[in-house]
DNA sequence: AAAAGTGTCTTGTAATACGAAACATCATTT
DNA sequence: AAATGATGTTTCGTATTACAAGACACTTTT
């Protein structure tokens, strides 16, 4: 499924994450047969490195089933990585004030290598739960995320979108270039924009950017809901308690919008 | 550190996760150079590893730095793996409870490969937090919880740890072989065991185990405290609680006490 | 009783991960 | 301003080693 890999590394490492990453994906436990036939190799292959991640703890295995599943140590490094990432400890606070002030789910992406990668999804109030699966990857033309993303990074980003194409998923996607400029347009001059039934009919979601130091896109908070709850025109309290957020996070990445400019001058005036 | 490792599986994965790890040891971010260091190998192998890793979205590069630290992916693996791991969902609920009621400090911990591993810690009421890091290993005749794991382990386990030695710690652990005995025989009879001093001057803990749907050690739940607030022989509120809580994880675990002695009686009657 | 699964183990060979050393950028020092 | 000593990155030949294929032991299904 992902872009043809360019040989990047070291071969075996990326065997050893793809059989990581298959258990990872496989719902509840899975067996070595299995895994060789999903990742079209040997079964003694994938037996050798499931040894290997087995004894570092990464995996384990059911003595009694034979089968493997996610281990302690995935789960530690995870925990360690939690504390690492900027993102994450700069949007715990606001994006929990977000929530219990709105009700309705937020989520929060980062952007990575031209995708915007689910990192936390914090439910609403409703029973009815309505969120975005974390390290799920959110589609740059069809998510109100994505807009928002690509209306405050480089015009490469939106170049590159637009070679890749613009696929169509429900009647309301934006496939029309231009209609999209329009979008990015309108969301620079808000601050936030919204994404009705473009990527799931019946769903809706308002997003503003994350700002770095830098004064580049970190991501993305987003509050996500149904269409009943988060109106195209989201009322003006969901807007402002979004925009609150998304700049307490910024600003916790240490963005400070004065200090950026300043400094773009300086270096368009070097160049 | 760890014992040599005799030889496991794919050795330039071993590597990769060693770089990963020394890359999540690290406190901040860490060049390629260090690493190499810290591995014993070279920068140039180093930095091979950290490519795979950087491309897979484990590891992240500062760009302007250079430097490198933990990246998304691992998180988001993590994630998966706390909802697969059965001791986690099955101990969230009660250990909140417990730390609620109790207000200090619980601990919980899994037993991995004749090692006991901190799965999660949740800090007390208390403005002190006191706590066991979350990953690292705990030393099974100087704690309590390793103590509790002993006593209802196979006496393989305490084979294993009198092999090694009983190493002082403080001037309260205990180094007599038969001393050691005697605790694991209350802790049985009691169901739970304190370590006052035994691993750290100042600190005491009260362990109880968890068993699992075959009826073996799981791991541990315990409270972690000042030998002020956790006295050498705890208030009834607190063992009542703990032991209450120990009982429900492994209830969620599958454990029956009346099922699991069944099947023992079957088993020996038919070897 | 046979057949079709499973996970595990062995072996020869072709691929590849490794180490060493060179290279390109930086800071800092002289 | 030149020189030094860091850094991260790249190249290259070789010895290692990870791989595929197939055998094996075992359980479950037919």
């Amino acid at each position: 499924m992902t872009t043809a890999r360019p040989d990047g590394g070291v071969k075996s490492v990326q065997l050893a994450f793809d059989v990581l990453e298959a258990v990872a994906a496989a719902p509840g436990e899975v067996g070595v047969s299995e895994l060789a036939a999903l990742l079209g190799t040997t079964k003694g292959t994938v037996f050798r490195h499931l040894q290997t991640l087995v004894e570092r703890g990464y995996v384990e295995q059911n003595t009694v089933s034979t089968r493997y599943k996610l281990g302690t140590r995935s789960y530690l490094i995870g925990q360690v990585a939690a504390g690492r990432i900027e993102l994450l400890t700069a949007s715990s606070d606001a994006i929990a004030s977000l929530r219990d002030e709105i009700g309705e789910t937020v989520v929060v992406s980062a952007l990575r290598n031209r995708t915007l990668i689910v990192l936390r999804t914090v439910f609403g109030k409703s029973n009815l739960e309505i969120g975005v699966r974390q390290g799920s990857e959110l589609v740059l033309h069809g998510t109100a995320q994505g807009k928002v993303a690509l209306a405050f990074s480089n015009r490469s980003l939106l170049q590159h979108v637009l070679r890749q194409g613009l696929t169509r998923l429900t009647d309301h996607t934006i496939v029309e270039p231009a209609r999209l400029e329009a979008e990015l347009e309108q969301a620079r001059a808000q601050g936030f924009i919204t994404a009705a039934n473009e990527e799931t009919f019946g769903i809706n979601a308002v997003a503003a950017p994350i700002f770095d130091r830098s004064g580049d896109v970190a991501g993305t908070v987003a509050i996500v809901g149904s269409v009943q709850n988060i109106r195209p025109d989201p009322v003006p309290a969901q807007i402002e308690a979004l925009l609150k957020a998304s700049l307490r996070i910024s600003w916790n990445l240490g963005y400070d919008r004065g200090a950026v400019d300043a400094r773009r001058r300086l270096d368009s005036a070097a160049s």
